[in-house]
DNA sequence: GTGAAAGCGCTAACAC
DNA sequence: GTGTTAGCGCTTTCAC
């Protein structure tokens, strides 16, 4: 198929310049007449010549590969794969339009040695940025240990940013609010909260967000209303049906994920309980799920695509001297079937 | 944090050897005695060192990279999630264990310039392996494409071997014919088959399997119980509601992927038919619905993850001169609620 | 604007 | 068994 690798040499004696010119081009430096450009871009295309990676590599001290590193899967249940294909597919995004490919590094934090672990790959690779998406991303110790190789980064998180920490950010507390405010308008006052998995930071801004959500429009948080969970379908089940025990039950029940708010409708069918008349629920994260319960389930997206493109370009960017530091993409509510009137 | 990076060079004068005996020591090579062998590792501990991975890329001209290429499910809706993860499980756990780094590559087969640019692909990040999954491994155009580099590379595909192209099968033909035993065994006769997407040659071999299994239960394929089918849940839907409408309908439902068995549950759903009292359903691939669906689907679990581990490691395996060319990773029935006896 | 020379850190081939 | 000598194909530095 092709021939003997034509390398920067043959270029150059073909297009009458020396190497480094050719290098030049390749490289978009400036410096270099039109004509000479143009004359090497021709001598390129002529002998189909593709640099060599590993020597750019080696002589530049830099990869063209970039790192994505999130929570393996493997130890978690397997909704999390919608989650680490969104991420992937911005990640790719941008590695392709800026001539990066991408390496993939499910890692767990469980595990003693991540840090570790973790400094390894990115030393060894060379990789010439660091995606860490959430929950990592929110774990000092692991953020530290990926700073520490001096290796540029993105955090990608739901949550705070951190001082010299570049993130891209979602409004997700925001976002929760404007939940609330959705039930509030539907003339919700007595909304039950199932709180997430306290490890995750991310999980717990939004019950910051419900909270804040439910005073911005004058309702009382009850003490009662508000449930401990751990992100599970079986867990939203469960704390389902002690709510809807209550003599004064909840009209709307929301839920921290989705993987709850898909329990809560088990439990109200079983209940006989029909949604969205008798009751509404809601969730947070947009499951492929999501689309496929009956009724849809209203929820919030969070732009996982959107936030690892811009993480990818955030770093791809920097390289050439841009610098931006924080980044914020907004979540977007997707009102579906799971939520309507009260109809007391 | 790592004070200046310390070469093979320093690792050598520690050792008291030459560069060379280091890099065998490195490579694992043989003719090294083993006093030498542990000085050496002891001074690569003591000096924390690690091999530059672009150098030795350059010098050997070829990289510790394996490359996924699988489907861009960009352009499919979203289900497909679950295929590219179990499949990118099994590769990182190969590439694990072998030091090797994956890269993932997804890649548009409905796109003109597919050949050319995955050859763009290998031959500029010099892969050390690619795995190709299916459909892509079973278009002769792209496996050809991928052929033509020169580059090592193992087809995983639930479909037939062709000569001289290293491949990972599963047996999904006699799967289906098994689900058909099953289905037999339960007392079904009168037993409807959805067809997958036709382009999908994987997905033909499921309708085979289910003609194989009705022959050898001494069973009639009806052609009207055929249906055919691309592979979408709605269709699933308006197929069955064919069947069902049927004076002398099918007992059971066969089709050719969970998708389109969802629909068929939905559709079942609507007319008040219980499952599997009133109709026994199956599906084909296991996805992550077929355990949330209510009931939980009977259905074919393809053993992906293993798959894409073997193909990873007869890359890696290859090069240091085993051979394996092929090899079958039996798929297993997953039988759930879904399926049940006839009742008439 | 362009070029010459000097590596980047390793592996390969062959000598010892 | 072990060492020596050349590169691998590029980028960098610095001269012109």
């Amino acid at each position: 198929m092709d021939t003997a690798k034509v390398t920067i040499f043959e270029v150059a004696q073909r297009a009458g310049v020396s190497i480094k010119t050719v290098s030049r081009v390749i490289n978009r430096e400036p410096n270099v007449r039109d004509a000479t450009r143009v004359r090497v871009e021709q001598a390129v295309n002529e002998l189909n010549y593709r640099p060599d990676q590993s020597a750019r590599n080696l002589a530049s001290q830099k990869s063209h590969l970039i790192g994505l590193v999130y929570d393996d899967p493997a130890a978690y249940e397997l909704p999390s794969s919608g989650y680490i294909i969104r991420l992937q597919e911005g990640a790719l995004r941008a590695c392709r339009a800026s001539m990066h490919e991408l390496l993939i590094h499910p890692c767990d934090f469980r595990q003693r040695t991540v840090a570790s672990e973790l400094r390894a790959f990115i030393r060894d690779t060379r990789l010439a940025g660091v995606v860490l998406a959430a929950p990592l991303s929110n774990m000092q110790k692991i953020v530290r240990a990926v700073q520490a190789t001096g290796t540029p980064f993105v955090r990608v998180s739901p949550g705070k940013p951190v001082r010299n920490q570049p993130c891209v950010l979602t409004n997700d507390r925001e976002a929760s609010a404007q939940m609330v405010d959705h039930l509030a308008s539907l003339g919700h006052r007595r909304i039950a909260f199932i709180k997430g998995d306290p490890d995750h930071e991310a999980v717990r801004h939004r019950f910051d967000g419900f909270v804040a959500g439910m005073q911005r429009n004058g309702l009382k948080v009850e003490a009662r209303l508000v449930r401990d969970g751990d992100n599970a379908f079986a867990t939203g089940a469960a704390q389902a049906q002690l709510l809807l025990e209550r003599k004064l039950r909840p009209t709307a029940i929301f839920a921290a994920n989705d993987d709850m708010a898909a329990g809560i409708l088990r439990t109200a069918g079983k209940l006989g309980l029909s949604v969205p008349h008798g009751l509404s629920v809601a969730g947070f994260d947009d499951i492929i799920l999501a689309r496929q319960l009956d009724p849809n389930l209203t929820t919030i997206r969070q732009p996982l695509a959107r936030m690892a493109e811009s993480a990818v370009t955030m770093l791809t960017g920097n390289i050439k001297g841009e610098r931006t530091v924080l980044e914020t993409i907004p979540a977007a509510l997707q009102i579906r079937e799971s939520t309507g009137p009260v109809s007391e």
